[in-house]
DNA sequence: TCAATAGTGTCTCTCAGACAATATGAG
DNA sequence: CTCATATTGTCTGAGAGACACTATTGA
């Protein structure tokens, strides 16, 4: 039963959240047998000018959870492969085109009420953006941001403009006024704990440096995931352990100080654990 | 649209695969819009007196793959979590009882066309047991048997009596006359890569010892995920390296030679990747 | 010239692996 | 006693971390 595009956007965007949820429960009446599923993508991005890793949230527009942030992502079509869906959401709704490549799962989260809606599965995917493409206005008109992303002792912290959204990493719970929508704080605290556990083996995220890159960044970068001033990191120590991963490509002339040499990663190698 | 229990018995069992196919299909008209959710569990034990591993499956007596040897498991109940669906199935198949902590989640399989009835998605939960419990016939009459597992180069080698299933590391694929149902081949190939990446970490895989266990059992365990004689894993060394993660709870007088100290797993730890 | 940055070298400590020596119990 | 099995101890080489030194560029 098709419904009016007037009703739906009456219910989406004006109606109270609880009038929303009443007609979306009435549009979907197996929605308590049957699942629904979607995907969340976690992006990760880093800016070499202002040392910041990014990470990109969109505001909601519709019901439920009207207004406040959340991670990209939607509805698995119909007998779509969750990677495809995954790189579909993303470019529709930030304009980051992605490939199968980039993305690696993360987690399914199924707890029966972790939407209003009623019974939504989700498979979550993680992927290292490595050039920052201009975010364009998704086909639902979301806005999405790239929101700074820091870590403070055991808490992670979202920023953007007036806007900070504080996850603690024990508890595994938000904290503050500004909260994410659905359980997106939990997948956040899940890559969040698969970059760190990753990251000496199989340094994925240094993918968000894109193709190439120097020493001292790749160190700032981790400095950033540690939540530590990079020059924590001795220089020659941290060289010779990850220079396993790197390939030496060139020289770069530019800037204050000794050149220093540019380096690839080996083999992005897709996700192992 | 609720079917006879005599209809339902029919296709299930008597008519043909396309039949059952066709029939299904019908009695699910939404198969192809929105996704059927099942779990499916990779259960692990080890036998001390033979020295094998052992990998719980289950003989499809139903369409599709009727006949086919397929890992427990089945669809998630009305709002049921993942985890519940996951102890709930096993339980039902096989009369083995699971709790929460038992579990791990391993991988979401997704592909559009890994089940001949529609869209079916699956999450996969790997388990390691401890007391190996006297398997029953599951409400579904299916046969639930122990295979033993074994890893030989590089591939896995399944067998139950006459029946041998051969999974290949490097391709990802079955070898040979058995196959397993859907694509479960994969699923337990992804299994078998956890452990294989945890081992050293995180040795879950000990859970299979129970509650107490010496060294040289542990040593006996981690040569059968390699494949090797565990002869050529020093005992000196393996102890040096792994008496963290255990606890000395007593001496064992039994067996030839010097008595062997008694240990636990310290800490199962809820896997962290 | 100095400050800033990056590359190189050295020392130590820890840990894994190879291997030797010792302890205990069954036969 | 001998053999099988476990435990304990020693030696060495690889790698991580602390730290000192050298090289190159801009101001």
């Amino acid at each position: 039963m098709p419904t009016s595009e007037d009703e739906n956007q009456y219910f989406k965007h004006t109606a109270s959240e609880s009038e929303f949820l009443r007609w979306y429960r009435a549009q979907h009446p197996s929605i308590d047998r049957s699942p629904l599923l979607t995907v969340d993508d976690v992006l990760i991005s880093y800016r070499k000018k202002e040392d910041e890793l990014k990470l990109l949230l969109i505001q909601r527009d519709t019901h439920p959870f009207k207004g406040s942030w959340a991670l990209p992502g939607g509805f698995v079509l119909p007998k779509e492969a969750m990677e495809t869906c995954c790189i579909r959401n993303t470019f529709e709704e930030t304009g980051v085109q992605l490939t199968r490549t980039d993305i690696e799962q993360l987690y399914c989260f199924s707890e029966p009420d972790r939407d209003p809606r009623g019974w939504v599965v989700t498979v979550s995917y993680l992927a290292f953006i490595g050039k920052e493409e201009p975010l364009t206005k998704g086909k639902e008109a979301r806005n999405a941001c790239w929101f700074t992303l820091k870590r403070v002792n055991n808490h992670l912290i979202l920023t953007y403009q007036d806007i900070r959204i504080e996850l603690d990493l024990v508890t595994k719970r938000s904290i503050g006024e500004d909260r994410l929508a659905f359980d997106h704080d939990q997948i956040i605290l899940t890559a969040y704990e698969r970059i760190l556990h990753q990251m000496y083996n199989n340094p994925r995220i240094l993918l968000v440096l894109g193709s190439q890159f120097t020493i001292s960044e790749a160190r700032k970068v981790f400095a950033q995931i540690l939540g530590i001033d990079f020059r924590l990191i001795d220089h020659s120590n941290f060289k010779k352990s990850m220079l396993k991963y790197f390939k030496e490509i060139g020289e770069s002339p530019t800037g204050i100080g000794r050149p220093s040499k540019i380096y690839q990663l080996e083999k992005p190698s897709g996700s192992i654990l």
